[in-house]
DNA sequence: CGGCGTCGGTGTATCGTTTTACCACTCGAA
DNA sequence: TTCGAGTGGTAAAACGATACACCGACGCCG
């Protein structure tokens, strides 16, 4: 049915050998007019190596897995889509993986995708424990993290992620400047990394400012492990309470946009009015953000920076830097969402 | 490194082309006693068959071709979800393809799938021109496409799809019955096929009421042929360019959710309130409909139903139903970006 | 009693590529 | 003259699973 490297050398006179070698770039084995006769031949019949006796013979296949917790999550299928269209150009081709949160899945997405030969993986998952990745680091599969700062592991895992409390410091900022001074923080159940980190920033801005964190503003949780599929009815059940409690806050800082959005939609449901009554900021800067009533003040992840960078990493001589970790600049982008105290302050 | 078939047919102590049949259940070839012994060999052993070998002999792999136009649009990311979830449980993988509507990178992503010995892929193209994909069915690639409705083709394509006509018009006599006699249709540039239908469903709505669909109210276009990532963008220049005209409508069916977002958007942007000055009804029912604001009265596709019918058919013997299809029923979900025509009727 | 079908398996070629070893030959230096 | 090191290539053995042909033993029927 489809061409082989055989009917490629006998078309170039060679041997199938010769064929492989200038299909592997190893030139100086040959007489350039050698190389020039096979190019023409694979040119002229439309060769192309079959992947499954490549793998079968060297281990290796040209896939890159790609686990997410959701790619119905619009921040994770913006991220799939850069990640792959940037993997396409090196001619890989991306396994998707939707952990759903869920560790037994994601150790089994592992466990299979280095069973099938795929030897480089990028992991988006947010589990606390990176145990099971260090077996499979061991193993010598190529693992990049993304947004799981600061931890190394043994051997240590590569890391790319924004400075998420860098980024939580400029969302709270920006309120503390806008005359906020009571405050919240709105997460999901997950004690993921990144949650732990922007939560800190969050912590932190407010201590330079010499206000207290109230632990009463601090929501994280709410439903099961499915942070993904419902985060923006959690926001929304924790901006109902949260404003309906004695004390309310004048500001919400979410964990990200889908719970920021959340929030909005619980803001509305108490009557009350995002960028007048409450300021509302979110993190991640998804396509949405801009779309919604009010358009969402948020902080930018450069997602395009960060699937090339990640990419490169797992595609170029993943040894060569093997826990080296990236740490991107993160971007306030101010929208509607946000606004100056209300003058009537509520109680 | 791996386990291989050898070492289990040595453990179980036969053959082994028996462990091939007891892998590929082929019972009637063996005593039941065999068949455990080999059993247990096999999960003393850990062993999980070569996919490589196993393609390079059959020729088969267990992978399936998901190409959508981006998944960064929450509606594929959602279906792809749902895809990859259905098709874990035949033990498939999916292959992510991000077509982007480019028809030449659509018939790549054929080419290379077939290449690849990937001999099932589901279509999510709306391009209308098919011709490309008859090619592969020729060649006997089993192929699904999803929101292709009529379009047989020869050899016949299948199609699974909602019934983008009678969602229309559902969405339309909604409208109709709030009192609304100026509607609008909003789309993409893009002559998709499911735009062709669910405006053909919207015009035929308005000619039962004895409306006539004025051509100026009708607004398919805009921006490039990235009709999913500024999808919304351009709802949202629609929006403005209708309500500035002289005879605005009160009411606009926007061919998606992510248009119907953009719509609100614009709709906002000159100053008017969706729900109470302007009706808007978008259709998909993603799982952002219930965050914007207003929420969104829009038209539910049974995503679930639709992802698990069209992989039961990819996976399952693709040839038996050659050419048969499946309609799905939409279904009205009334939130609050439609009310009643304003007492103020505005000119 | 001879022939035939079925049962429960096994032996072996094969899929298309990579890789290791090796070849014949030439040229230069010792 | 002989040894050694390139040059430009080839032959053949893997890689791990599958499928086809075939095998001996047994039972049954005419």
């Amino acid at each position: 049915m489809a061409v082989t490297i055989q009917q490629v050398a006998r078309a170039a006179r060679v041997s199938p050998s010769t064929v492989s070698n200038v299909l592997n770039g190893r030139d100086s084995r040959m007489l350039p007019a050698t190389r020039v006769r096979v190019e023409e031949a694979i040119a002229a019949l439309g060769y192309r190596p079959n992947r499954a006796a490549r793998q079968l013979r060297t281990g290796r296949i040209q896939m890159l897995g790609l686990v997410v917790p959701s790619v119905a999550n619009p921040f994770w299928g913006a991220f799939a889509q850069h990640v792959e269209s940037v993997a396409l150009r090196s001619d890989f081709r991306v396994l998707l993986c939707n952990s759903e949160r869920d560790p037994a899945r994601e150790s089994e997405y592992l466990e299979e995708l280095w069973a099938d030969g795929v030897g480089s993986v990028l992991l988006c998952s947010s589990l606390p424990s990176i145990a099971h990745v260090e077996t499979f680091l061991r193993r010598g599969m190529t693992i990049v993290a993304f947004d799981r700062t600061g931890q190394l592991g043994d051997p240590p895992l590569t890391n790319i992620s924004v400075d998420n409390s860098l980024g939580a410091q400029l969302a709270t900022n920006h309120l503390l400047e806008l005359g906020h001074r009571r405050l919240a923080f709105v997460s999901g159940t997950v004690a993921s990394v990144n949650r732990q980190e922007r939560l800190h920033g969050f912590r932190r801005a407010l201590d330079r400012a010499g206000l207290p964190a109230e632990a009463a503003l601090v929501r994280c949780g709410g439903n099961g492990r499915d942070g993904d599929r419902d985060a923006a009815a959690a926001g929304r059940a924790a901006a109902r309470e949260l404003l309906g409690a004695a004390s309310a806050p004048t500001a919400i800082v979410a964990n990200n946009d889908m719970f920021a959005i959340g929030v909005c939609a619980g803001v509305r449901d108490v009557g009350l009015e995002v960028g007048r009554d409450i300021s509302v900021v979110g993190f991640d800067d998804i396509a949405l953000a801009d779309l919604t009533f009010p358009a969402l003040t948020t902080v930018r992840q450069p997602l395009p920076e960060m699937a090339a960078a990640t990419v490169e990493y797992l595609l170029g001589s993943g040894a060569t830097g093997v826990g080296r970790s990236v740490l991107m600049r993160p971007e306030l982008v101010v929208r509607a969402s946000t606004g100056p105290l209300a003058r009537t302050v509520r109680q």
